[in-house]
DNA sequence: GATCCCATGTAAACAGTTACATGATTAC
DNA sequence: GTAATCATGTAACTGTTTACATGGGATC
């Protein structure tokens, strides 16, 4: 199972309906995975037959009615028995780097223009990630945060969020770079 | 089409076989994707239909025969095809990851042991990325070998292999090092 | 009047993993 | 004799994405 334990992670900050889930899942708040909203909409279903989540339906004045997931002690149970089973490595799986791996042997310009477009999602997501560390962390600096907080594990995952966007940023303008020294072009290219 | 396309990539570095394929895919060399064997000799299979691929039998002593496949040109077409299409962001996807969001209320010390199994293997990798690299490069700086070499896609991805398994390392030691600091716990943490 | 956001779902297609199956050779 | 490596595949299962479907309210 995946997107399963995903969501559990996730529902232990807090009731949550299938939309908002698909947000958060959607747009780096959950950094953690990603997911659509079928999916999202089915998994619950799936996780309340199972008696992992419950679900109250809650109507709402000028928007269609919404419902609400709290985890279960049997969902709280089911994500300790995943927490303490062995991982899998992980891998990184990206068409934007099998175009790269290609470069050679396929016209250039196309892929340096996915690689800015690429560049400058990942500096939008730095910012959100960068003002979410900042709104968990308040006042105390992060080695003090981490040493005293109550809860840790939404900052630490998106630490990690907030690196890979970093490193994806660095690597697009320097492969960018690179390629249009190649190509003789120096529009954005490294220093002269 | 997903491994379809990181096939063709892989072939352009010259014929292989399914199962050479998959020790690339598997381990490093090939950075930029991930594939089981049966996953490589169906897709094989389906690209020798297609015509994109073409392969030759080679009888060998003391070895079962295997098949080398070749791209064709109209597998090259395909590729080109490929690398001009739009890119769809990519995302993180992992367990572990999930774990350490649910830490605040899972027991700690399985999670502290995944994250040190993790960051060993990102050290292994690192390793192997780096003298691939300088394979790669031979006795040139980067800087030249980036701006005169023919071939530079493969360079170009597993340098992001490098900074990804890089980050991964110092990730791993950077959380377990606050949860041991947390769980009052110090061995492997952070300066006293 | 069009488009976006809220809110939920079903069904079909596609991709990836796990289990099973076979069989020879080499190294310990 | 036991395990690892070479070498290929099929079948069943699980997970993910895409397409389709619905409908009201808010904003421009």
């Amino acid at each position: 199972m995946a997107l399963r334990h995903a969501v559990l992670a996730a529902l232990l900050d807090g009731e949550s309906s299938g939309y908002q889930l698909a947000r958060s899942f959607d747009l780096g708040m959950a950094n953690f995975w990603h997911a659509l909203p079928q999916q999202l909409y089915l998994e619950l279903t799936k996780l309340e037959k199972d008696g992992l989540v419950e679900g109250r339906r809650v109507v709402q004045e000028s928007r269609p009615p919404k419902r609400l997931f709290t985890l279960t002690e049997a969902g709280l149970a089911e994500l300790a028995r995943f927490a303490e089973a062995s991982v899998k490595p992980s891998f990184i799986r990206d068409d934007l780097m099998v175009k790269v791996q290609a470069v050679d042997h396929v016209p250039v310009e196309p892929v340096l223009e996915q690689l800015d477009e690429r560049g400058a999602m990942a500096a939008a997501k730095i910012d959100i990630f960068e003002r979410f560390l900042r709104r968990l962390r308040g006042d105390l600096d992060e080695e003090t945060f981490l040493a005293t907080a109550e809860r840790v594990g939404p900052y630490l995952t998106c630490l990690r969020g907030l690196r890979f966007e970093e490193e994806t940023a660095a690597w697009c303008a320097r492969t960018a770079g690179a390629l249009r020294v190649r190509s003789g072009l120096t529009r954005g290219g490294p220093r002269p």
